[in-house]
DNA sequence: TAGTGGTCTAGACCACGGC
DNA sequence: CCGTGGTCTAGACCACTAG
């Protein structure tokens, strides 16, 4: 495909899919510098506007990175590896060590931007927790960093009437984290739903994963359950795109 | 967030902002169309290019569409729910139905472009599949279209020796589809993987799924796997993530 | 047919990065 | 410093859609 049909193309995409087939030639790998507006214009004899546009393109499409003062760069995609089931097996937190240690092998994990406060639920997760809009939520926001690059942001709600003068309302949930926590009063949680979609992230999604154009974010939406069906836990996360693949392991 | 500070954005940006607050505060509705690119050059006193980047803004993040001629409208996010676990969960193949009407209520799926073929193992396959590059395959190519709007674009790898002589060669693979003839042949699947991921379409993806800019597509690939372990289809799909939400349901 | 968005040109000034 | 990409202007022609 793309061959030499007279498809009568704009000439912008015409020169990003000489770029993409060089790209996939191997003529430029990741990390590689592209050729830049000014070689464009003279290259192939067209404007400013014209040749950034079909750079434009390849960073839409995440294929490319622009950096100011630099140039336009070809991405790599390198991602973490989620295990969406296993890692919540109670083996995981039941024997106190952290959930996150269990997704990264020899790379440094910070945990930032973190918050615990007190404030009514939002009308969305009310709904989930069948309760009522309003009702007073312990609301944990975090931000994972993994090698000096934001992967994750979380906002976690659970009942305050529930966790109440436990760790979870402290920022260090201590050992086991916050499922351990509520193992030990009694709400165990014992089944999870994960509901997963992606968009491209706000501006200020972007700017809080410094994400690069043409990067979407992956939505997860974990709910909790804990043994009476009652929701213990609404986890909504938002994750790069480009540094994740999820993995769900089941049997038929 | 966005208030009145000094921050120095781009015009595009103020542009851009002001009109996604007036999305938030019900202004605009889904479906609604959105002030044009004349409209804005009027109102803010700016360059064509400049109302045109503004409303690119809005495009990019998936909140707004562009229809050429008429102007551009504010996108709604009505989308599906796949479940994962329980879609392939034995009862729903075994029982001869298609597993694909397990997702659907009152709308009208159609199959198109399909093709059934043999050929050689892509390398990526074949190292999943643990047979040599080039090893024969059944290679099974799908699009799904509901209501109209194609939401996701299917290839199935399976072992050209295992199924010769089955449906799963023809077009159509009769009652319970692929999994319930597998299973005819000794080969049930009993365990799956799935692998998900999201980026940006290429020209060439967006074009069969009809996507709008800003849609990003979800990538999944599942594994499946017979009682020894053995690899029995690998199904790589590509899903247009407006329309979809995933669901996976597990314990503890 | 009138108005819309899609493409394109030929300039301009700026902020930032590497040298 | 000089080249890079980021923003912006003021025009132009085209294809398409709605009325």
């Amino acid at each position: 495909m793309t061959g030499s049909s007279g498809d009568k193309q704009p000439k912008y995409q015409r020169i990003a899919d000489t770029l993409k087939a060089a790209i996939d030639a191997g003529q430029y790998c990741a990390g590689d510098r592209l050729p830049g507006e000014n070689d464009l214009m003279d290259e192939y004899g067209v404007a400013r506007m014209t040749a950034r546009q079909a750079l434009g393109v390849l960073q839409s499409e995440g294929i490319a990175e622009a950096r100011r003062g630099a140039g336009v760069f070809v991405r790599d995609f390198r991602p973490l590896r989620r295990r969406g089931i296993q890692r919540l097996a109670q083996g995981q937190w039941g024997s106190g060590r952290s959930i996150w240690s269990a997704d990264i092998d020899n790379r440094l994990l910070v945990v930032d931007q973190v918050s615990v406060t007190e404030q009514g639920a939002p009308e969305h997760v009310a709904r989930v927790l069948g309760v009522d809009p309003g009702e007073p939520m312990c609301v944990r926001h975090r931000r994972f960093v993994l090698d000096g690059k934001p992967v994750l942001l979380s906002t976690s709600y659970l009942p305050a009437g529930l966790v109440a003068g436990t760790a979870i309302t402290r920022e260090d949930t201590g050992p086991g984290g916050t499922y351990a926590r509520l193992a030990e009063i009694g709400a165990k949680p014992v089944h999870f739903r994960e509901e997963v979609r992606s968009r491209m992230p706000g501006a200020e999604e972007a700017a809080r994963l410094e994400l690069s154009a043409g990067t979407p974010v992956i939505l997860i939406c974990r709910t909790a359950f804990a043994d009476e069906g009652q929701v213990v836990e609404l986890n909504e996360m938002i994750l790069d795109a480009a540094s994740y693949v999820l993995e769900y392991d089941f049997d038929a």
